[in-house]
DNA sequence: CGATTGTTTGAGGCCAGTCAAAGTTAGTGG
DNA sequence: CCACTAACTTTGACTGGCCTCAAACAATCG
């Protein structure tokens, strides 16, 4: 398929902005990058981490135009896929078709994931919740669960788990005291697997 | 499109059950329908509540198998969509390829604006939120935007919004005493619009 | 290095949850 | 059609987890 090779995206640079025209969806190469919405009242929402391999930008299909910001979180590399030739494609190719539609189909899923996390679960269990999930991530790259590096701030995680950037502070702190974790500013190391899951869950 | 008339279906019947094979999706013809997954621990989780002319069930494809269940709130009547005709359909038709994306994708951004509610707002917030949808949608299908009846009980409602009953009751009461809703059981009359668009932001 | 931004820690308050019980509605079978 | 029961809703008192406010601390970057 013919894709762009993405340029390297600095650190806080917009991949694309809430409101542009919807034109492609991009597979993100290297770096991290992270969506989030500006609601009415002004304040920002993260909605999703994206990490090496994983697909965003299917947001803006529905209106033509994107709902939500991304921004590289460390410098990154994309590639830019353009939506028209995906669906050229997609006509020719059925089997492609479907996979795009999996595609989507699994962002939703995700996002109720989110949603039940928020509305059930504890600001532990969020915490726990989002390390497995990057934990797990990090693993199909190929790469340790067990110990790796948080690519957002605390306060991009506290937003997208809908807590203060002092809970999350404090929950990490809890953490550590429970032989549970080893936090080193941004670098983790998962020291119980089990008591991790549990909380997860 | 050929598509298989429902018959219709008492309250608490499933349109179909989480695990169960992907086959289709479905549209409302009367009644109302709610989405709701099961997390691992059990408890149950409000995803959405589907009304006449609106679609559900595409949660599906990623898997093959649905993640949701869907039952009837009260007696209704659902269209059955089978997938497969639909992709064959949307080879023909590319525009209905475009316009089933769509829906997909409008699913997405409801379901983040969810998220930016259950992480941002208060109880009060919520339920407003949640009215002045049902309000809207119901405006959409030429019916009262002032006065409606609500499909979902109490509990339902606390569910999908990440609040108790107990809590949903109370707001409740707080915005008949500030002469904002008059609330009859499931009868709403909405008093006093600038009033509930401001806390639904 | 200073300045800015991000992180941690503490004290106190509040919103929503929990527990409990009464009141109301709906559904069932005799 | 009514009596009985189960399910739903409301109300109250109390609790607690997370937020708010505040300040010290650490890291990053020009």
């Amino acid at each position: 398929m013919k894709i762009q090779r993405g340029r390297p995206l600095h650190k806080d640079r917009h991949v694309y902005s809430a409101g542009e025209e919807f034109k492609s969806v991009f597979a993100v190469r290297s770096g991290s990058i992270k969506s989030y919405t500006v609601s009415n009242d002004g304040q920002e929402q993260v909605t999703g981490f994206h990490l090496p391999g994983e697909i965003f930008g299917m947001d803006g299909m529905a209106h033509n135009h994107y709902t939500n910001s991304a921004l590289a979180m460390e410098t990154a590399a994309v590639c830019e896929i353009p939506f028209s030739k995906l669906q050229d494609l997609s006509i020719a190719i059925p089997s492609l078709q479907r996979h795009f539609f999996q595609l989507m189909s699994k962002e939703i899923t995700n996002d109720q994931q989110l949603i039940t996390l928020l509305s059930k679960n504890s600001a532990e269990e969020r915490v726990a919740t989002l390390l497995l999930s990057i934990s797990n991530r990090n693993l199909r790259r190929q790469l340790s669960g067990t110990r790796f590096r948080l690519p957002m701030s605390r306060a991009d995680i506290g937003n997208y788990l809908g807590l203060t950037v002092e809970t999350v502070s404090r929950v990490f702190g809890r953490f550590q005291k429970q032989d549970m974790l080893k936090v080193d500013k941004k670098e983790i190391e998962v020291l119980d697997f089990d008591k991790l899951r549990a909380l997860a869950n």
